[in-house]
DNA sequence: ACCTGAACACCGTTCAAGT
DNA sequence: ACCTGAACACCGTTCAAGT
């Protein structure tokens, strides 16, 4: 709570070092990043990171919060559009960071932090969106089960090559069943 | 096409090779699993790996191959079960292939190689799906859309954590919109 | 054609030492 | 507390040499 200012210099030269492997990140993606080169960029020698950061894994859970934190402060901007603009908006925040969402998932694999983070991520966003669907009217049940199938739908979009006409119509049709049963 | 001793004594040693890989990688996963362990298992020096395939994502695409393979003839003698009976049996063996369904994912980031082959395998696999729709009463393009849907869905169960529940419900879910417009 | 020993360039991470 | 130079163990891959 009562931050000293040796908490703050810290917690500066911690956003500094974010930002740098954020940007390296999502330009080259994760596994194509060396400590060494998010070090050079910060100007530091490599193994300083292991100071601000436990490893490697570390650093990309600190990123992904810096993300997720900016499209939640985004998100509550956008107030009343439609369910759809809703997706589509959502959609299109995610295709920015496209290179991470894979990297999650393969990372999953690896590691327990990044594991524990990935259930966590899927919690929060399957909350948000079953209160969003039971405040436009459906019943708690229905709500459930499409957020599920609306989440895995958005990532298979994400994760796979689709045409322009592929992805609205499986967006349509995604619509349509949400409220089909209203 | 006539195929003389020599072609057949590489293709035996190659599969050597690769029954000993799929082992590790499904065992310990693709990137926990080195060259140097799987040249260990069959006996011989790391670098002759590289004789029988041309790097590790080749390797892994070997591997991949036959176990398609060995689903789609289990699948052909699956016969006259239900539309739901199939997706579950889908299910089930993917299921037993999770990591590699993550590392493909992973490694179509980095290689071309296992980029090609993942569309290739969603093309093949989206045509059986939208056959077997339309051959169970459904329009084309109904078919299509409920293909891709249906896809990313199993894709996402297999990926990301859920109770059994959660797992029927959706697919229950699926099944029904599947042949509520029929 | 097939296989190997030795090396290469690189990786994430650690350790002892400095300020 | 913060940072570094040097090293460690490991990785996928290559090369020259042997049969």
């Amino acid at each position: 709570m009562a931050r000293n200012k040796r908490d703050i210099d810290r917690k500066d030269k911690q956003d500094e070092i974010i930002v740098i492997a954020r940007a390296l990140f999502l330009a080259q993606g994760y596994e194509a990043t060396s400590m060494a080169q998010v070090a050079r960029d910060a100007g530091v020698a490599p193994n300083t990171l292991y100071w601000y950061f436990t490893d490697k894994d570390d650093l990309l859970i600190a990123v992904l919060n810096g993300l997720v934190l900016a499209s939640l402060s985004e998100y509550t901007q956008l107030g009343s559009a439609s369910i759809k603009e809703q997706l589509v908006w959502l959609i299109a925040q995610l295709e920015q960071s496209k290179r991470l969402v894979f990297t999650v998932h393969a990372r999953v694999e690896q590691s327990q932090t990044v594991q524990l983070w990935h259930s966590q991520f899927h919690q929060m966003l399957d909350h948000l969106i079953v209160e969003k669907l039971i405040a436009n009217g459906l019943l708690k049940e229905q709500a459930i089960v499409i957020a599920t199938a609306g989440t895995f739908i958005v990532e298979g979009l994400l994760t796979h090559p689709h045409s322009a006409q592929q992805r609205d119509s499986v967006i349509d049709w995604l619509i349509a069943q949400t409220f089909s049963t209203v």
